[in-house]
DNA sequence: AAACGATTCTGAACAGTGTTCAGTGCAGAT
DNA sequence: ATCTGCACTGAACACTGTTCAGAATCGTTT
């Protein structure tokens, strides 16, 4: 059984996608996305039941694209360099996919309960990152202390993304921010705890 | 001319932003404010001519309760601590107040176009900050190295309120996290230039 | 071939939304 | 007494997501 014949769930999948990538995943429109496929009003419910069910389906290649896009950095590096890189596609991912990104950290779009669907490759994506973190830190006295620079790290790449995807801070010096941020991201994940 | 007499458009105001102290600010419904305030559903629109309209006002009153809550530091502190207090007032606010934090950092709710409107009280909180860390920083070559900084400190605050009310990261650790994130904020700000 | 069953979808309804706008009061000033 | 501007009504319009009885279609089984 071959898969060269799309089936109209994953047509929906794919005009829904379409959507999403330029506006935002609340714009979206059920109706917009039957009208698209040529179905009536009704039709995407029968498949996903729901709005959230048809954007968590898009979630989960968002998830997928994302992940990827985020392993595709070189083993022979330091981990300096690894979670510059990493750090890198994570910011160009987001940045050139907003309306995915945005799908993938708002809980508007995505129910707590739906959340389990979606464990695969985000926590493919999640791991990827603490694990770096971890190899890189080396052991420690306290052994959250690698999750909590990870959480760190992770918080300074999505609020740079947000602020940017939301036109908080101006464009003309996006470039050098882009690497002042990854720089800030080593730093924040590799610098050992301070005494207090 | 005394102001205890609210005007309708000041309870307009007020109800708006007593429901989206709940709610997310998207949820928030033209008819239902009208319904609360006992008119009719056009009413909003004649004050506010829009949704934005009722939003922008809302927005600036949150603008100036986050100045406030981050100015009410005190001046007699090292620069670490004085940028470790406003960083957890800044978490402080947007945990306590999910709804007005969303509203003040989303541009789906606030037009550029309606943007200049805020600029005071943002642009009074915003470089309440840039110049804490310039005055920490002092004097360098690069003369847009503390902007940048401050611009990576706020996506480090930024992100984690972000992720956490989303429910990206669980919420058991997060007094030590908001701790940690703290702390590193401080070093983000104030840490100079590293040689590449 | 015929019957069955599941999948897919229709088409209409319902409740809700923001926005528009002609018209209605109604206060205060001229 | 007239005018003027403000606050608001109430109905319309064009959308939205969701529900649901029924029709059409396709694959499989008998």
């Amino acid at each position: 059984m071959t898969d060269h014949a799309p089936g109209p769930r994953d047509r929906l999948i794919a005009i829904a996608l379409d959507l999403i990538d330029r506006d935002h995943p609340e714009d979206l429109s059920l109706r917009e996305v039957a009208r698209r496929a040529g179905l009536t009003s009704g039709a995407p419910a029968h498949h996903f039941g729901n709005k959230m069910g048809l954007l968590v389906a898009c979630a989960e290649v968002a998830w997928k694209d994302l992940s990827l896009a985020m392993e595709g950095t070189d083993i022979d590096a330091t981990p300096a360099e690894a979670i510059f890189h990493k750090a890198r596609a994570y910011i160009g991912f987001a940045l050139a996919k907003p309306g995915p990104y945005r799908l993938l950290m708002s809980r508007r779009f995505v129910d707590k309960s739906e959340f389990a669907v979606l464990s695969t490759w985000r926590m493919r994506a999640v791991q990827g990152v603490v694990d770096q973190v971890e190899r890189a830190l080396g052991p420690s006295d306290d052994h959250k202390f690698p999750y909590r620079r990870s959480v760190a790290m992770w918080s300074l790449l999505h609020g740079f993304v947000t602020l940017n995807l939301n036109e908080a801070i101006s464009a003309d010096m996006r470039d050098a921010l882009i690497a002042e941020i990854c720089e800030c991201a080593v730093q924040v994940a590799l610098s050992p705890a301070q005494s207090p």
